[in-house]
DNA sequence: GATCAGTGCAACTCCAGGGTTGCACGTCCC
DNA sequence: GGGACGTGCAACCCTGGAGTTGCACTGATC
């Protein structure tokens, strides 16, 4: 998987291979992207809250967005004693254009090994 | 995360929210990664060849290409006593979609909350 | 100041999954 | 036919990570 091939390097977290790597494993989490899900739709939110929506412990969300933190996907800002957490795309945009980059290399190249067997098979045709 | 309201629902494995889960769960290992990298280069490949080219045995190469499998992101066509494996792109394709309307989403929430911000900003600057 | 609320640190549990090894069966080739 | 090769089944190991609980500190409110 060449994540090199990707726009990535504009955006924070998924700035080379190593952020894609870091942006795939957090969102292979389910309790994660419903996390990633409630502060979308909420804007700010505290861990005691989002946990007030999940079935699990607050500290189960912190570890959660720890891992979210450290892909970039979200960021937190102290205020008094809370921390309220949000989304960032600028993680999500570039493994998403890495993505893309990377399910059109294989359109093209499964284009290519189909163009080549149907000469083949023309080429044998003519025999 | 809305996983309905992409655009998954045009290929395997990805056609739903639990398509799109299983297929990141897929991605987020770094082997797993390495051998769709092999395979989108060279087409078609066993699974001996493959652990060849990787530092793991090839039952460990098995259990991952079933992985792979399970989350239509390849495919496998035995010949004789042979079994060959090549990518599949619309799992791909669709979970790439999936995110890609995911991120325009969040981009457009963030760019909302921001505008509601500046428009309170400006309505305390007129007291 | 006392109480409540949000947080952080840390220890703990447990199991899924990434990986290994052993062995048997079927296919291929000389 | 026999040996080499690719495969599948299955048992096993062990660790990382998802989740819990306990406790102390700080901020907010009355």
């Amino acid at each position: 998987m060449t994540d090199r091939e990707s726009g990535a390097g504009t955006g924070e977290g998924a700035s080379d291979a190593e952020g894609v790597d870091v942006v795939l494993a957090a969102l292979a989490d389910p309790t994660r992207r419903h996390l990633l899900d409630l502060l979308a739709a909420q804007g700010e939110v505290t861990a005691t809250t989002l946990a007030e929506r999940l079935p699990v412990t607050r500290q189960a969300v912190v570890k959660h967005l720890a891992v979210l933190d450290a892909a970039g996907l979200v960021g937190g800002r102290r205020v008094g004693r809370e921390v309220r957490y949000e989304v960032r795309p600028a993680a999500l945009d570039a493994t998403a254009r890495w993505m893309v980059a990377l399910a059109a290399d294989w359109d093209r190249r499964l284009a290519r090994i189909k163009r080549v067997a149907e000469a083949a098979e023309a080429a044998e045709r003519e025999e």
